[in-house]
DNA sequence: CATAGGATCGCCT
DNA sequence: GGCGATCCTATGT
C-alpha cells in the first residue's frame, strides 16, 4: 500500500494513531494527550513533522466557542460531524489555514486545534514554505504558522488522518508529566461568554 | 445580494 | 500594546 511505503520512511518506533484514539469521548483529555505526539505531513514526497506543544479543545454543540455550537451546520463545519480522525481545516482572517483534528464518534462535532509545534523533520522545507531564513523560537508557534510550515491548506479539510499518507499523527512514546502541561483559557474566543473561561488550552512548559 | 466579523500574524511604536 | 492585511463564511433581507 502506498501509504505504508511512505510511512515506512519514518523512524520505526513512530506509531500512527489509530481511529480508536480519535474516537474517545473526552475531547479535553484528548487535547492534553495530543501534547507530545508528532504531526506529520507528506505532500509530493516532502516529509515535514513537528512535536505538538500546544492544543485547544472545542467541545461540540454545548461549547459557545465551537463552530458547531448549538448544532450549527454549514458547508464549512459539516466535517466536524464526521467520525474522529478527520482533518478540519478552515481559513481564518482571510489568510490563515487553521488545522484541527475531529474527535469523538460520527455526529458528535468535537475538534482540537493544533496551535504549536516543535519542528522535528524537514525543517529546510518548512523554512522554504514560510520564507523564513532560519528557525526562531516562535517559528511554529500559533495555528497559522503550524499549517504554513507543514503545508496544510483548506483543500485538505475532510481528509482522513488514519487512511491517507498525506497528514497523520504518530506517537514515539514521549509523554510529559502532568505538571509540565499547563491548562489555560483559549485564545481569541472572548465572544463565547462563560465558555471563554474554560481551561481548554494546553501548553507544554519547557525549562522550568 | 449585502454585510459584519473572525479559533491570526507580524510589524510598528 | 496597537493596528492593518485580506477574504471567506455565516447570517439576514
Amino acid at each position: 500500500m502506498d501509504s505504508e511505503k511512505k510511512r515506512g520512511r519514518l523512524p520505526e518506533d513512530w506509531e500512527v494513531l489509530p481511529a480508536s484514539f480519535y474516537e474517545q469521548e473526552d475531547v479535553v483529555k484528548l487535547a492534553r494527550d495530543l501534547i507530545g505526539k508528532i504531526l506529520v505531513t507528506c505532500f509530493d514526497g516532502i516529509i515535514t513533522a513537528g512535536r505538538i506543544s500546544e492544543t485547544e479543545a472545542y467541545e461540540g454543540v454545548t461549547d459557545r466557542a465551537c463552530h458547531a455550537w448549538n448544532g450549527r451546520r454549514s458547508v464549512r463545519t459539516e466535517v466536524m460531524y464526521a467520525s474522529g480522525g478527520t482533518a478540519y481545516v478552515y481559513l481564518c482572517y482571510g489568510i490563515h489555514h487553521l488545522f484541527n483534528v475531529v474527535t469523538n464518534k460520527k455526529d458528535t462535532p468535537h475538534a482540537i486545534l493544533i496551535r504549536g509545534l516543535e519542528p522535528l523533520l524537514g525543517i529546510e522545507h518548512m523554512l522554504a514554505r514560510t520564507g523564513k531564513p532560519k528557525l526562531t523560537p516562535t517559528f511554529t508557534s500559533g495555528p497559522g504558522n503550524v499549517s504554513k510550515a507543514l503545508g496544510i491548506h483548506t483543500r485538505h479539510t475532510g481528509q482522513s488522518l488514519i487512511n491517507t499518507p498525506e497528514i497523520f499523527i504518530v506517537s514515539d512514546g514521549t509523554t510529559y508529566p502532568q505538571a509540565q502541561i499547563k491548562a489555560t483559557p483559549r485564545i481569541g474566543v472572548d465572544y463565547a461568554g462563560e465558555d471563554a473561561a474554560l481551561l481548554y488550552r494546553f501548553v507544554v512548559q519547557f525549562g522550568n
